[in-house]
DNA sequence: TATGAATGAGCATTCATTCAT
DNA sequence: CATGAATGAATGCTCATTCAT
């Protein structure tokens, strides 16, 4: 055992000079560094490239353009979101519980990717997407809440009287502005949640 | 001799044409014009006063550079929404009248500027500040919706146990994305007015 | 007179600086000494803008792009042979004499502007033209042979029996690489023209 | 140890798989097709490569560079049209015979290898020969006419006041512009054939 | 005040070639 | 022999801004 381990770590450590040697994740892991500290334009192929201690052209082995890292970025981060979202999800939640855990879940993982979230929102309007735009991430995630919202007016937990789809949105809307405006503000992240949630389920209560 | 001089003088006040010849407003203009429909990165100094009718020159006659000249399309499009509102607002005013007019004049200025929010809003992010950041629209709004909820709630007509400054973030970042949505989705503005209406209604009501 | 002369000249004088200061014309020239010198692929906008001592944009003000500056080089060339061809052609014509005085003229502009026939026969294939094809120069001058062997056979000076199409494309062929070869060869023009002249008198001949 | 030396020999006998797995022939046709599909400029020797199912290093294996493989390509063109033409040649053969079998079997070979010859001839200028130039093939075509041309001037079935050198050179060039405008304009290969080969025969006819 | 020709730093992207495996 | 990830010099082009007139 401790002698192929040695044997192992040897090979391991001779090889990883030239071979397939996570060019991807080294430069996702750049993009996503310069995106979030200086925005979408003023990040270049190349800086991404260099940050992540490679060619300019290497940057090119792995997307077609720098629109397609961007958009890629930006589903990372959603997906990395969404599962960090789900996970304090569970059956019988109440509305009130849902929100609130949610809410704190993602102010928690805002506040530990400073900047990520709103780089991942940057406005779509602003990459020349010539042709079909990709849905932009606020959008879909009002879409979740609105079927949230939907399901518990259903179950009789929430106001059947209100257009999920209208709420959903403004809801997301509701918590990305105003986090945005408290990272600003350095505002206290509990009094933010606490606020929120408040705000929302009183909003939500059955007639 | 003379008269061909008087006749030259008269033609010359006849014909204001040359003389401070309404540029800086054809320029605010076609600014707008572009900017609405173009974005900022896809606006030229260049493009700007072509439109006006000016030559490429004279753009840096009125504004120091392109992102002088989309910050006062900014704080233009801020004032004049500013005082469509402030029409519709009265003494005596009930939170919910308040917030009824309030989002009816908002949505009708949206209808009738297809794109300008939306364009007036773009992340400021993407207009390269070096140094200091010109305070978002969209913040000022919040805070002004913040004193309105604080004034309410000093009145006792609206729940006293929120912090305003977040809640006045949440509200118009409600507004912002729900009407922004609604814009694409085509919805009927009168559901999304009462909608939201009654979704800041309850949530504001006093306990 | 005299004085408005004077005044005249010295504001012409002081005036070339900047204003329009023939940039079209010196880009023009640059253009084709380098592709003459060096062929359509190793000239660069930059490499003809810096040559006619201007900035690297203002060769844009020109032209659209690298692509229309050759295509505009080789209109040119070819509109100044033409123009040089047609000093020698009169009525009254004999086709011998049509063909050596062409074939002279041809040769001496050749000679007094080596290698431009070269460049402005690039092969087309050779730039990257996205669409139509502009027709070859080569193609367009056998054209016109054809239209003069057409001619010739309908007075009765030259062979009826030929399809002067494809005559007139073989003979701008056989001119043009004879040309070439001879240029190459710093073969004396006198035995270039008399042996081309005598062997296409000859295979043109009535029966 | 020879035993086993036996085998191995055996072995690498029996699989010629990957000993010298053909990779030039393939290498060779694929930047055959490609060259004549897309010329030379647009041709990578990555994608010699991949259209030869090996990898991109493989291509330098066998060709130092880009360049070389082209002239590779040209050269077996040549000496394929070569042997195709000398197919048609035998002793005794008139000069019509002669010029009527190879026009013949020039434009025979050009069609059932559309585009392959214009591939070939691809002005020399175009490639960045960095120092000696290779003679174009079609200059050494011209060369061998010029000889066909000497020694029917010698026996007398020829013109013997021409510069073969000369001639040589015009006659190429104008089967090879004929050629090309007839591909293009669809012509019917024969009346170029016949064109070309009365057109010839009549200006090489002795006096 | 108005002009628009001129500028050149800057950008996204390509591709012939190398070399560790 | 074979591979294909990596490279980075080089290219064509854009655009905010200046300045002589």
């Amino acid at each position: 055992m401790a002698e192929s381990n040695i044997l192992e770590a040897v090979v391991v450590a001779e090889r990883p000079a030239r071979r397939k040697a996570d060019s991807l994740p080294k430069i996702k892991a750049a993009a996503r560094k310069l995106f979030v500290e200086r925005g979408y334009h003023d990040t270049r192929p190349q800086d991404i490239a260099r940050e992540a201690n490679l060619g300019h052209g290497t940057f090119y082995l792995y997307y077609p353009d720098k629109r397609a890292c961007f958009l890629a970025f930006v589903e990372d981060a959603r997906q990395e979101l969404d599962e960090h979202l789900s996970t304090v999800r569970f059956a019988g939640q109440s509305l009130e519980q849902l929100i609130g855990a949610t809410l704190h879940a993602l102010y928690d993982y805002s506040d530990s990717h400073p900047g990520l979230l709103r780089a991942a929102m940057t406005d779509e309007s602003v990459i020349d997407t010539e042709g079909v735009q990709a849905m932009p991430v606020l959008v879909r995630w009002g879409m979740e809440w609105a079927d949230m919202v939907r399901h518990a007016a259903d179950k009789g937990t929430a106001c059947s009287s209100y257009d999920p789809d209208i709420i959903g949105q403004a809801i997301v809307g509701a918590l990305h502005q105003a986090g945005r405006e408290s990272a600003r503000g350095k505002l206290c992240r509990d009094a933010l949640v606490d606020n929120l949630t408040r705000f929302l389920v009183k909003a939500l209560k059955p007639d």
